[in-house]
DNA sequence: CTGTTAGCGCTTTCAC
DNA sequence: GTGAAAGCGCTAACAG
């Protein structure tokens, strides 16, 4: 394969006058353009990517840390990023941590040996503290409440949307609210657990672990959710209400008044069963991000949540 | 940030010497690697990955070519491709093309540059003729059917899935059969097509315009197929079908005695729904697709389909 | 306008 | 065991 210097005896220039033409930069009078131009197409010549990315410290390459790419949930974030790289005309490198920290060291690393340019976290594992220490080697964005940290963020306040949701269900008569989150630990299960606790202190309630449902995460949770019996029930996500409400149309639970449902995300599947949800703009929030990280700048955004009324409640 | 000159200069020895030690070479004697490696830690020093990428001259960076990330049927696939990457410590570059044939170029690109050292296609719509041309510079394997072109492929005959589709519902006694395809053009498009038009043929049938729905690929997409009144389905995805199930409740349509539904892939959704489907192991094909390109071997394997009679026929 | 030249940071002969 | 030195292919002062 042809480099620079073949391209430059070829058309009987120096490597400067190619790269000016390779690189559209002025001053190089036409007939010499025309005759590098000639031998790059003779030659087929196609410039070494890697040699530019050594030369100018970056790769035009942007991390996307996402803990499983098959969840709906996180294909609308991607999707986002991806369509605002494509107009920057950077690429992605996807990162499937499985929320193993190993993985998220992996794409931190990245970062250090400036294999990517900034790193997007649209759901981790690992504490802070880490990804403050990596943030130092160039440009992190999280998807995830970094309110009092060292890292950008664009984030939801799920205590809050959390109390208001409940509020809301307890307001239209619902008592025995169970809640359904898609993992243990993380922030954001955090704060929607404190928010439960708080909600269930404020109305003089004791806390039911059997209200709890973890590992929530896709359109087939919902089966062994429903068999637990509720009134209501709080889901962190439409995909798995969609799965509860197909459970309670096969054994003809009639929903909202034997079971309520309110969601999280406002998924299109949601507006097809009539789910009752909070509208969170995950398409839009994954171009926020990428556009927020390319600024470099500092800051915590968050990002208000809607709802949407229906017929689950 | 130091560079292995530093590190070399710090610990006392040459640039070969660290090079040996950070690559793990032998003949390195205790006492200068244990020098080296205290320079390293002293420096937190990290190895430039670009001009290892450059020398190299490959990356470590797999391509995926995909339409659209969100659609759980490309999640399926790239989950698998994720999880083998994983293991042979490679990374995904996500080329997210929306079937426009200039980004796919971008992706086939990316391959001749040397930014990636393969390109797995999991669908696109440029000419075969291009990738072929593209075949030059590295591996690349398709997910779509390649036979007869110089592109190693995994494929499903959908051709054979289609018609064995429709020889089970007719078989079931259904007539007046719609179905449903993601996009008008590509190859499996045209594939089954061919199947459904041949199908007509052989029972003494025209053909139907309005029997064809294109365009249905979310779960979403099942609420305009109601609409137009057909006896049976063949839906190229569980999640139309699942979508088209959901109206068929609200509308209190009978399923299977007013609508018989089939579709392909076995996703989650389908177990669920009781939908009757083809499995497609997509995940595990994801896999697989990794696997193939990396061996370099050209080659095509068919995929078979398998039907998994639930409750909708 | 054009070319010379010094790197970017690392790997790898090759000779000692 | 070790190191000098020659690149990998390209960019960007700098000097003309």
């Amino acid at each position: 394969m042809a480099n620079i210097k073949d391209i430059a005896k070829l058309a009987g220039v120096s490597v400067t006058t190619v790269s000016r033409v390779i690189n559209g930069h002025p001053y190089v009078s036409d007939d010499k353009r025309a005759a590098v131009l000639r031998a790059m197409k003779a030659t087929n010549y196609e410039r070494n990517i890697n040699a530019v990315h050594l030369i100018k410290g970056k790769t035009n390459l942007i991390g996307v840390m996402v803990p499983s790419i098959k969840r709906p949930y996180f294909g609308l974030v991607v999707e986002g990023i991806a369509e605002e790289a494509l107009k920057g005309n950077y690429k992605l490198v996807l990162i499937q941590t499985n929320y193993e920290e190993e993985r998220e060291l992996e794409a931190l690393m990245m970062l250090k040996l400036k294999q990517i340019d900034a790193l997007i976290i649209c759901s981790k594992i690992s504490d802070w503290d880490i990804v403050e220490e990596y943030a130092a080697y160039g440009p992190i964005i999280a998807f995830e409440d970094a309110r009092g940290r060292n890292v950008s963020s664009i984030y939801i306040d799920h205590y809050k949307s959390f109390m208001e949701a409940l509020t809301y269900l307890s307001g239209k008569g619902h008592r025995k609210i169970g809640y359904c989150l898609a993992r243990k630990s993380g922030t954001s299960s955090r704060q929607r657990e404190a928010a439960y606790r708080d909600f269930l202190k404020r109305s003089g309630e004791s806390f039911d672990p059997d209200c709890v449902f973890y590992d929530a995460i896709h359109f087939e949770d919902g089966e062994w959710i429903v068999e637990r019996l509720m009134t209501s029930l709080l889901v962190t996500s439409d995909q798995v209400a969609a799965g509860i409400l197909a459970c309670c149309n096969e054994q003809n639970l009639q929903v909202p008044s034997k079971l309520a449902i309110v969601s999280f995300d406002n998924q299109p599947i949601a507006k097809v069963l009539n789910i009752t949800t909070f509208a969170i703009p995950l398409t839009e929030i994954g171009r926020d991000l990428f556009r927020k990280v390319m600024t470099r700048e500092f800051g915590q955004q968050e990002i208000p949540v809607k709802l949407i009324e229906r017929l689950t409640v």
